[in-house]
DNA sequence: CTGTTAGCGCCTTCAT
DNA sequence: ATGAAGGCGCTAACAG
């Protein structure tokens, strides 16, 4: 019956009025930045605040205070898996904090990557995660200068503060993996070349190879993509020839693992069994596949933590040391 | 060096100075809404705008206009492949025109929904799509009471203004394509019970099984989940018995074909051979399977569209007509 | 078309 | 601890 009340915006004066205070008393106590008052006016106004279904106004409030609680955050892609999750790590960990995250995609374009900052700058974002960082990328070093808070995640131009998961190290677990299962002729498929976790992983996975003394010959390194395409014809290239074929390889994505273990079906081998396949980050996917994907589990919830710790104070680069996770597509060497 | 002028944020007073009009003339030129004007006022404003850098405050502006230029979207997770498409197409669609796109997850509980529909709201967002809708949910029939702006994609709840894939059609295209190849003994893995996408779907199927003369029992017939696993599970329980197997299964979901499909590969079964599978959505990873996955694609950016012509004004449900993708993993019953 | 005037809802000195 | 007053940056009436 009272319609239009409902639809009526309730504003820090209608509790005010209603509590029998000032609105800058009601501002106070409803501040959620200080600790709440105990008193007896203080609970009053909270309770009335509540019956009436006040809420505050995001956009007079950041006007006056200048932030917002909200942190934009950037990916190439949401369709990626690995950023999806990447993302929802975030998403969760800023609300844990009270903040809220919003996200903008740019594809790999480093122009529409600018256009997607500048987007989420104008929306007055406090802070900005960025999970797009090329080695060659100027955009954190104008983000710094500018002043503009922000924290590099699953990537790093090597300055910004940055929080990553340890691809030297998930580099290293993996090819030690293949090694250890007595692997001599492995081959490695790594990402995109101006992307650091694509360097460190396959620099990880050299030191793997020197230890246990395997060779690793340059037309055994692909560098290519992040997509399951990129692995496709990686895994294409590298399994067509039976005298040179590789008996194990390292991809170091998941996407790319998948479309190794498709040319690998395709070329009627039986992964696990003719050819092993190590994936990395360790999608939801990876262990429900027809043959289960062997991967290097990244820690996102962890990453997702650094990097807000980062964007508080000014930090450092922060690694999250992976976990191998052995599942049936990877097998001893059959002698 | 002149870094201190670089750091203060330009604001309309500034621009206006600068050109030597008034703080409203610039706010005019500069509105986006209107058609710019050619006078040599504007073009001079415009011209030092873009000198300066100038950047409207979207808060202030917001605040004053009502209107945000923001949409929010409601998905239950970005980490569902098929949440992730619909979104980018709407992240898409909306930056078409010059709208925004924010989205927030909620998972499957309804009081979480109803959570994270409220902090989308405080965000003075200009509507709201919802890809979570329930049949029994009782959230969109409160947006209308309270007069919220909003429109249901992917699901409806069959009043609300919504933008769906025909599933119905897609449902018939489906079982029509396995009943043309000659299979009898089919079986249908549906998503929840809950979902009109799942019902529809089904009906669809059971559509065509009548014009076939197929029978479809109900133990035939399973509701799950739309996860992998689901599809694993229901997979498992549908091949274990050797006597009692399907010889195709329709899988309303390509995450509950990818579960049904490493069930089958588990009981020693050739997907395409010894089993037929259709899946739904054709998202990209179907295709790039070992065994590429039959699928019906859903069109994304045609629902996009649509969903966000429904927000501009009331308007009713609509269905974007699906198309079926043949790939390997359905052939024609060994006779 | 231009400038002047009033706020949008909130926060924050500054007094009390 | 409270209230009064001013202003964040922008836009919408209103006059000229």
């Amino acid at each position: 019956m009272d319609e239009e009340q409902e639809r009526h915006v309730v504003t820090l004066k209608d509790v005010a009025a209603a509590s029998g205070v000032s609105i800058s008393t009601v501002s106070r106590v409803l501040d959620d930045r200080t600790p709440p008052s105990r008193s007896s006016t203080a609970e009053k106004v909270r309770r009335v605040a509540d019956e009436l279904g006040y809420r505050r106004n995001m956009f007079a409030s950041g006007l006056r205070r200048g932030a917002t609680g909200t942190i934009g955050v950037l990916v190439p892609r949401l369709t990626d898996h690995v950023m999806a999750l990447m993302f929802e790590a975030i998403e969760r960990t800023a609300r844990a904090r009270g903040s809220f995250a919003v996200v903008a995609t740019c594809g790999d374009d480093p122009a529409e990557e600018r256009r997607a900052t500048e987007t989420l700058l104008d929306r007055n974002v406090d802070g900005l995660v960025l999970a797009t960082a090329r080695l060659d990328d100027t955009l954190p070093a104008s983000l710094r200068e500018r002043g503009v808070p922000h924290v590099l995640v699953l990537r790093t131009d090597g300055v910004s503060p940055s929080a990553l998961g340890d691809d030297e190290a998930g580099g290293y677990f993996a090819a030690r993996h293949l090694v250890d299962l007595g692997h001599r002729e492995i081959a490695v498929v790594t990402g995109p070349w101006f992307t650091s976790s694509a360097r460190d992983r396959l620099a990880g996975a050299r030191r793997a190879f020197a230890e246990g003394g395997v060779e690793l010959p340059d037309a055994r390194v692909i560098s290519t993509g992040y997509g399951i395409e990129s692995g496709h014809l990686a895994g294409r290239s590298l399994l067509e020839d039976a005298a040179s074929r590789p008996t194990a390889i390292f991809a170091a994505n998941d996407n790319l693992a998948i479309g190794v273990v498709a040319a690998a079906s395709a070329a009627g081998l039986t992964v696990g069994r003719d050819v092993s396949v190590v994936g990395y980050n360790d999608i939801p996917l990876a262990g429900m596949l027809p043959v289960p994907l062997t991967s290097v589990r990244t820690a996102f919830d962890q990453i997702a933590a650094s990097a807000l710790d980062l964007l508080g104070g000014p930090g450092p680069i922060t690694r999250a040391l992976p976990t191998l996770i052995p599942r049936a597509s990877t097998a001893a060497l059959a002698r």
